[in-house]
DNA sequence: CGGATAATTTAGGATAGCCTAATTATCTCG
DNA sequence: CGAGATAATTAGGCTATCCTAAATTATCCG
């Protein structure tokens, strides 16, 4: 079986990886992840999810109860955690020594992240330092598959008056990351909190002596760590 | 026609770019390359070989007279120097800045180069300081196309008495590559022919102070400059 | 020139992935 | 509870890429 299981994750083919990404992005905690969510992410259509949903727990990568969703079994959410920890460490490695923005790196390493050996990814770390977070502030799995997702909370929900840092930037269009860091926002950075509308989650922010309004997405996009979090 | 040649450019599959790649190093000048000859190299059947040259020739990447042989057109000899000159200078990044040896690089870059975008291409390119040749001494194409393959003499021609030195090493194999860097052959070190038998082409060579026999495959494995090459 | 041999192509088939249209299951609300 | 809305699956198809076995073409040689 364990034979078996590295046989099998050595011929994981591209389509299958990102299949196995996108649903332990879905749900890190294991709740079933459902096939438009899976499709919508992928920009696939659904009867495709579903076959290849099919597939997939065949080869005992996943649990899929027709109708009500799907779940990573442990080896598939090793196989996804595996992806995860390459894609972010090649986000990094393409910022540190190859000049990209954050803006542009997820497209480079959504690729590369299927084409890089084992070798290559934990070299690259090395040359890193082996950080603990890439450069939107995810935190990096392990190689042995751990990771350690921080307490966060949405811009949206801090409450006013408070002082938080800003952690994680969620969000991958490279449109949406320009226009954030043209705010000053990135992680580490320290925003306070000034002003709630009463509807639509609109919160005024003062950052680097600029005050600036966040709408809703973008107010989730920006996850921060406020004092009592750990 | 040019936004054609763009657009289907930017899809080719790996398979298609490999099969370009190969066809272009089994015969650089143009010169018809088999379907045997593209089978054996690329590790396929000859009848997969026959399938893709037709797809490939209808798609105006080579031309193929059937029973004779394939040919690249100029888009798909374009095609295949870009792949050449991505798979080399991956080769020499990996080794500059990774710490890979090159025996090991091949394998690598054998993947990495469907992968990278072109703008991580020109990036390692300038981080390297756009070398001309990769760790085997092969020429690296620029990125407009033109290839400069300098004259070689095999080390198995190379007249007794006469001091050589290594340009280039036309090997892919990890292990050949090991015993031929333990020999401390490698490019730019020269070598003198001391000997050469009258059979099977074997040839003793001094090199840094050592002496050793060099039988048939090494000796056109090992490609020389002599005085007289340009 | 004609047959043996080697190279190549054709025939037929498999798998992975993806799609649209049609069908079925589940949920929600009056 | 049952009908309509919504989500998911099944049915049926397509392309790319590979394979083996059978047929065809080229070549070489006596
Ligand atoms: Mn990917
Ligand atoms: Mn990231
Ligand atoms: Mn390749
Ligand atoms: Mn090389």
């Amino acid at each position: 079986m364990s034979v078996n299981a590295a046989i099998a994750s050595e011929s994981l083919t591209r389509s299958v990886e990102d299949y196995l990404k996108a649903i332990y992005q879905l749900s890190p905690e294991g709740r079933p992840a459902s096939t438009s969510e899976i499709a919508h992410l992928l920009a696939l259509s659904p009867p495709s999810v579903t076959g290849m949903v099919k597939r997939l727990s065949e080869h005992g990568l996943l649990e899929h109860v027709p109708y009500r969703g799907v779940q990573l079994t442990d080896e598939g959410r090793r196989a996804a955690l595996r992806m995860v920890r390459r894609h972010r460490l090649i986000e990094a490695y393409l910022v540190e020594f190859l000049g990209y923005s954050w803006d542009t790196v997820h497209e480079e390493a959504e690729r590369l992240e299927h084409a890089v050996s084992d070798t290559m990814v934990e070299r690259m770390a090395t040359a890193l330092g082996n950080p603990v977070v890439d450069p939107h502030g995810d935190p990096i799995p392990t190689v042995d598959g751990s990771i350690h997702e921080p307490a966060c909370t949405a811009l949206s929900d801090v409450p006013v008056g408070e002082t938080v840092e800003i952690h994680r930037v969620h969000e991958s269009q490279p449109e949406r990351l320009r226009y954030i860091a043209s705010l000053g926002l990135r992680p580490g950075v320290r925003v306070r909190v000034l002003d709630r509308q009463p509807f639509d989650d609109l919160v005024t922010i003062e950052v680097g002596g600029d005050q600036h309004v966040i709408g809703r997405e973008l107010g989730h996009v920006l996850q921060c760590a406020r004092e009592g979090d750990q």
